[in-house]
DNA sequence: TAATTTGTTCAAGTTTTTTTGAACAATCTG
DNA sequence: CAGATTGTTCAAAAAAACTTGAACAAATTA
């Protein structure tokens, strides 16, 4: 049982890339096994290959599936769960949004909705007009970025299934 | 000298943004600071106002210099350089992409590149096979990551300069 | 030139995040 | 049921990230 050399540095890759959206290391390495390898994996084979702790892969692999970047499977006759990645990048992307960027935005509301009130009750009139301004910039703001997601997830989705029209 | 409850409150929501995109807590602080205020401010009176250290701010400053969300001002007559926060959402959006994705991007090429060699003197075939599928896979998701920019880019931008059209 | 102001650097300290592994549940098997 | 297998939890250890502040440099002023 053992990595070849560019699994190994497949793994690297995403435990990178894990790292600056970031998500700890080991969900980036579990993910880059997973990725590497047509034939699903237990949670003990993902132990044994990355040489990390129960506690992480258990973590690990619950976090990737409710992010929705590894499914699981049994295969029949056999406790164990086996997990498989997700490699559609839409579904990737789609599952981050909604995993992370989504919640972001409502606490953002939330956020603003509590600044409107502290400029309520403010005499400073300076001060509130000010307040005021930056209200309507942040809002702006939010808006624009609740707007742009929808086109993330389109925009990356497009071309899954376009076969590339040329070679280079 | 004090900060407005709302400015506390703002400052505590960019606070929290600056975590979310990988950034350390007192870059969101002074960014958000800058941008409550009209005027702008010299290094020690971030400090004193954020009840963060020289250093913190030193290189708080630095870097958001760098990333395009804030620029300096020197008043006539005087050593000091002061701060004013960026506000166009397009100008910040571009700038992280700039400092943050795009170097992304480009570290990935050189790792997709390593993978490559590290397949070609790989004698067994079956893992070669699998190896370049996975490549192949890869290059696909980068090509799209590379879309993506330019549409983020442009979609952010749009309605910077429409005024809202009506009130609520 | 000596003293002052403004700002940078970076080793050491602090805080936060992540990982570990032993204890615990739950499920199966003989 | 006793023992084996599979997986979860969480307090404590380890690692990583952030902040601090004293020492330093550069530019200015008296």
């Amino acid at each position: 049982m053992h990595l070849d050399q560019w699994e190994v540095a497949a793994i690297d890759l995403f435990l990178n890339a894990a790292n600056s959206f970031g998500l700890p290391k080991s969900y980036g390495q579990i993910y880059g096994l997973l990725f590497c390898r047509d034939l699903p994996l237990a949670m003990d084979e993902v132990m044994e290959l990355l040489n990390i702790s129960k506690g992480s892969a258990s973590q690990g692999l619950r976090a990737l599936r409710q992010l929705g970047a590894i499914s699981s499977v049994f295969a029949p006759g056999d406790r164990k769960e086996r997990f498989v990645a997700e490699i559609r990048l839409r579904k990737l992307v789609g599952g981050f949004l909604r995993e992370q960027a989504d919640p972001h935005l409502d606490k953002g509301v939330a956020r603003l909705k509590q600044i409107e009130t502290l400029l309520v009750d403010l005499d400073d009139s300076d001060s509130c007009k000010r307040g005021n301004r930056r209200h309507e910039i942040l809002s702006g703001w939010h808006r624009q970025m609740s707007r742009l997601l929808p086109w993330v997830k389109m925009i990356v989705g497009k071309s899954d299934r376009l076969p590339a029209k040329n070679k280079n």
